[in-house]
RNA sequence: GGAGAGAUGGGUGAGUGGCUGAAACUAACGGUUUGCUAAACCGUCGUACCUCACAAGGGUACCGGGGGUUCGAAUCCCCCUCUCUCCGCCA
């Protein structure tokens, strides 16, 4: 969510630089700004009444005091038609701040200036990439088809169990699924990030924080009788850590990292998108979170790109960095950075990772403040995250590029906490 | 799940209808003094909103959340949430 303040003084580039995201802003801030001037004048007409009240309340306890009934009997009778109306004051205030807000609530992050323009993932720029294509032979198969052969992950059972999209990890492939939680969270404890385990349900509070309720409601799964949800990512709880604080920008920047299972209902997918790991309803991540002051952010989200850089780099896959154009980011992002990783035997780059700034939309929501050493005022933080990384695609590029007639090669960097060098 | 107790500012904790946005102590910060890993003393020390220059000053709201009684509520009443203790159940 912006600020109020930030678009009333930014106006025409806020206007400006929506375009970028394709949402026409004009009208809406136009709306926004006029409520929030009915808004101050209504609070200003009621605060003007509970004064007088409070004054006449203090009078009135004086008369009773020094016996004087009649008087105090008298100066009662003024306060009823003043409740009336600050009754009704309160009432307008309340609507006019929930129109408000749910105006609000639909303006979407303003891009960066780096951002392209763009309708879609056509117009994402490349950024960089690295690592080599395998060469593979002809037999060479997906991944869906390796885990079956080696019987690492069996879908079917799964559905049996849950149903689709919950595969049930075997054997080699369990112990593959470890490895990559243990390698991201040590080289994200070397970076510099604190380890939690945070519960993977949350309320609703939570959620809204974060901004995942109220529009992403039908993507997260609900627990109707405790009206608990299950987290679709670990920023959800990581980031509502720091709901409702006040932190002193001397501890910036604050770096969390998680592992936890992810779930999504991914309502209104298919088709080949939705093959094997592709995408899953369950599925692990080890996500990272920084909160960083203001003028630092746009550094500390290169620091993140590098670190997630670094991760695929060690285990020897082909990938790419991309920069998202305005059309393809999502609501709550200022300026986002894509990896996707090569997967050699569907001739696919797979997303396995988006690193983003919001600036202070989410942290406005959240109301994650800091203050400056010897400042009284309180400013709204930044917060930024990224999946360091997200598994399943992962572990799709993994088998389908290092597979050989003799099995799946595991990367060099996984062998110590895999203890075995080849599925076979 | 049953019974009871409780929820106050960073922490401890006082306050049971007006003089309380809230004592006291403590932590923290700034300063004075003395000087050796410190003490004493003084000062500052919640958040949000309105007015307004995000200054000073003024105003309003907030003592877990919501509603009510009253001229006036941290204080009385109702509902909810959470915490603690005991019992039950249990990895």
């Amino acid at each position: 969510m912006l600020t109020i303040k930030f678009i009333d003084e930014n106006k025409d580039y806020v206007i400006q630089r929506l375009a970028v995201k394709r949402f026409n802003a004009k009208e809406i801030i136009d709306v926004i700004l006029g409520l929030d001037k009915q808004r101050r004048q209504i609070q200003n007409q009621n605060d003007n009444i509970q004064a007088t009240l409070n004054a006449i309340a203090k009078e009135v306890g004086v008369l009773y005091k020094t016996g004087k009934v009649k008087e105090a009997e008298e100066a009662k009778v003024k306060t009823a038609q003043l409740k009336e109306e600050s009754k009704q004051l309160v009432i307008d205030l309340e609507e006019t701040e929930l129109n408000l807000k749910n105006k609000l609530v639909q303006v979407p992050n303003v891009p960066h200036i780096t951002v392209p323009d763009g309708k879609s993932a056509e117009d994402n720029v490349i950024v960089r990439s690295g690592g080599a294509l395998p060469n593979l032979t002809s037999d060479a198969v997906p991944h869906w088809d390796l885990a079956k052969k080696y019987d690492i992950i069996d879908f079917e059972l799964g559905n049996k169990l849950t149903g689709a999209g919950f595969p049930v990890y075997k054997g080699k492939g369990s112990k593959l699924q470890r490895a990559l939680i243990n390698f991201f969270l040590d080289e994200g404890e070397k970076a510099g990030y604190k380890e939690y385990m945070p519960p993977l349900m949350v309320n609703e509070e939570s959620g809204y924080g974060t901004g995942q309720l109220p529009d992403k409601e039908d993507q997260m799964y609900h627990a109707t009788l405790d009206n608990l949800y299950l987290i679709p990512t670990a920023e959800v709880p990581l980031t509502n850590i720091w709901r409702d604080a006040i932190v002193n920008s001397s501890e910036f920047p604050i770096k969390a990292t998680a592992y936890t299972p992810c779930f999504r209902r991914e309502a209104g997918s298919y088709g080949k998108d939705v093959r094997g790991l592709n995408r899953l309803h369950q599925f692990d991540k080890v996500e990272i979170v920084q909160i960083q002051h203001p003028s630092k952010s746009y550094e500390t989200l290169e620091e993140m790109v590098n670190h997630v850089e670094g991760l695929v780099k060690k285990l020897e896959l082909p990938y790419r960095i991309v920069r998202l154009c305005g059309g393809d980011m999502s609501f709550t992002s200022a300026l986002t950075y894509d990896f996707e990783v090569y997967a050699a035997a569907q001739q696919r780059w797979l997303e396995v990772s988006s690193v983003s700034n919001f600036e202070s939309f989410q942290a406005n929501r959240l109301k994650l403040r800091y203050k400056d050493d010897g400042d009284k005022r309180t400013n709204l933080a930044h917060t930024l995250n990224g999946s360091a990384l997200a598994l399943p695609r992962i572990v799709a590029a993994l088998l389908e590029n290092n597979q050989t007639t003799n099995g799946i090669n595991i990367p060099e960097v996984l062998i110590p906490y895999t203890k075995f060098n080849v599925i076979d």
